[in-house]
RNA sequence: GGCGUGGUGGCCGAGAGGUUAGGCACUGGUCUGCAAAACCACGUACACCGGUUCGAAUCCGGUCCACGCCUCCA
């Protein structure tokens, strides 16, 4: 099947072709670690996993990059502040990272380069840079990328530079930069950066931003790559800039394609830091929600668009999850207590048709709203089916795989693995509900109902099916709602 | 000022000239001792005004509104 990406270069959906067979090369732009990141920041790399895992889905053997930037304005201010050096600053930020994407459940990359680690790298590149002459030397020893040596300059965020209003920042720098929108390659070092710098043929200093992801895309997936992502925010300037430092080195195609997550918003704006209008995933955990549901609520629509992130989202994303639970629930059950002798294939083709669906919308530019309604068609029809008793244990287990399958992408249905039944109930728990079913039996309702909530105080809901009583624990809702 | 994105039923959210997207919630029903779950039923929705067309949410022109980038930002 071919998949198709909406190419931010070309602003159109292309079929991707891999440079080499199956194997993609993928370069995301990262975290700068100089504090938490918020739930809009990892909309973008719950984004680049959605894209991930459905090249992996489709076959594709990717790598993926992922830079830390560990050295800029930010964090170079937040050390100065704290007092402490740079790598110290920033390691726990890093990990903080880590651990969120994980329990975000987004696969790691292969390499997770650090800016302060590839300096050599980055003196390497701008003196190609000052050789080929498209760069140069300012005053105060710092070195600038000279766009008007660069014809192509614009032609992914399609900006004409003529037309930019000069900002305010612009006067301080005009002195240095022989262009307002000439950007920095190498900063050189002032008394605000205290300790931190590097030596180079330029004197002591420090990387630009953009330089880094250059260098170290370049370096680790070749010097044309399949696949560069990031926010849209950083599509002007910093991915124009990458392609102006890498294509100007290289004379090469930098990145065959482009994509670009949009927005998270909250109330209809932006989720940043300066707004104030951020939560971290810490933050929502407090507020009771698990780290699923919030995964699945940034996997509720397309990528491209903006997403309002919002209680009420994260309260539909909980209900959808919860009865697909039940199902799955219900299908385990059926594996385990059921022989093989009832009817077979009432669920087969519900399963092809919505296998065919599920794969056919996340191939076009990952549609995951399609992907969603494959999984609600079959969740109806297997409830349908076993309502009815139609289902086989065969079938069951069938079905459990196909969501399995499409789990392998959304990362959030936490279909049960083996034969389900009643393991993880505590023995106390267990005695209640036998005691219960035993009141019930006898009539004696009274009883029955003061036993479901004595249940429901441990935290375990009841359901009466046909074949008898079912616990499941109790979903916690958020304090207040 | 330049460039860009978007406005779909109470809410979320696909679609992109003709065929029910889907989901959440609500209401009614089936089932049930009750409850829960599940299933069934129920919404002719596409910002506004023109135009093209046999036919427009989808194309064209205009208007309004919202958001964003142009400064670090996923």
């Amino acid at each position: 099947m071919n998949i198709r990406f909406y190419n931010s270069m070309t602003r159109a959906k292309e079929v991707f072709k891999p440079l080499s067979g199956k194997r993609v090369g993928m370069y995301t732009c990262g975290p700068t670690v100089y504090n938490f990141a918020h739930i809009g920041n990892f909309r973008a790399y719950v984004f680049e996993d959605l894209l991930r895992r459905t090249l992996e889905f489709f076959g594709y053997q990717v790598t993926q990059v992922m830079n830390l930037t560990d050295v800029d304005d930010k964090t170079i201010r937040g050390a100065k502040n704290a007092g402490i050096p740079l790598d110290e600053y920033t390691e726990p930020y890093k990990n903080a990272f880590f651990s969120d994407m994980a329990a975000l459940r987004v696969e790691r990359a292969e390499v997770y380069p650090a800016a302060t680690d590839h300096i050599p790298e980055m003196i390497e590149l701008i003196q190609t840079l000052l050789g080929k002459g498209v760069a140069y030397k300012s005053p105060d020893g710092s070195i600038y990328f000279s766009i008007d040596k660069f014809p192509d300059y614009g032609k992914l965020s399609k900006v004409d530079l003529d037309s930019q209003r000069a900002g305010e920042r612009v006067k301080l720098d005009e002195y240095a930069k022989d262009s307002v929108a000439d950007f920095a390659l190498w900063k050189a070092w002032d008394e605000d950066d205290g300790d931190v710098f590097w030596e180079s043929p330029w004197g002591k200093g420090r990387p630009g931003w953009h330089i880094e992801c250059s260098a170290m895309s370049m370096k680790y997936l070749g010097e044309t790559f399949d696949i560069h992502t990031g926010g849209i925010d950083n599509m002007f300037p910093h991915h124009e800039d990458e392609i102006a430092q890498s294509e100007a080195a290289t004379g090469k195609t930098f990145v065959n394609y482009w994509l670009h997550c949009g927005y998270l918003v909250v109330n209809g704006e932006k989720m940043s830091k300066s707004l104030g209008n951020f939560f971290t995933l810490r933050d929502l955990r407090e507020n009771g929600w698990r780290d699923r549901e919030i995964r699945a609520a940034l996997l509720s629509g397309h990528y491209r668009k903006m997403l309002d992130f919002s209680e009420r989202l994260l309260e539909q994303t909980r209900s959808v999850l919860k009865s697909l639970d039940g199902l799955f629930d219900r299908l385990s059950r059926r594996v385990s207590s059921s022989s093989f002798d009832t009817p077979e294939g009432s669920l087969g083709d519900a399963v092809e048709g919505a296998g065919k669906v599920f794969a056919e919308s996340i191939a076009d530019d990952l549609n995951v709203a399609g992907a969603w309604a494959a999984v609600h068609a079959l969740a109806k029809q297997a409830n349908k089916a076993l309502d009815s008793n139609e289902v086989s244990a065969r079938d069951a287990e069938l079905a459990l795989d196909t969501f399995r399958k499409f789990d392998r992408i959304l990362a959030v249905l936490d279909v049960p693995s083996g034969d389900g039944g009643a393991n993880g109930v505590p023995g106390e728990v267990a005695s209640l509900v036998e005691r219960r079913s035993a009141a019930r039996k006898a009539k004696d309702f009274a009883s029955a109902d003061a036993i479901r909530d004595e249940l429901l105080a441990l935290g375990w809901t009841v359901k009466d099916t046909p074949d008898g009583a079912v616990v499941t624990p109790t979903a916690t809702s958020p304090p207040g709602k």
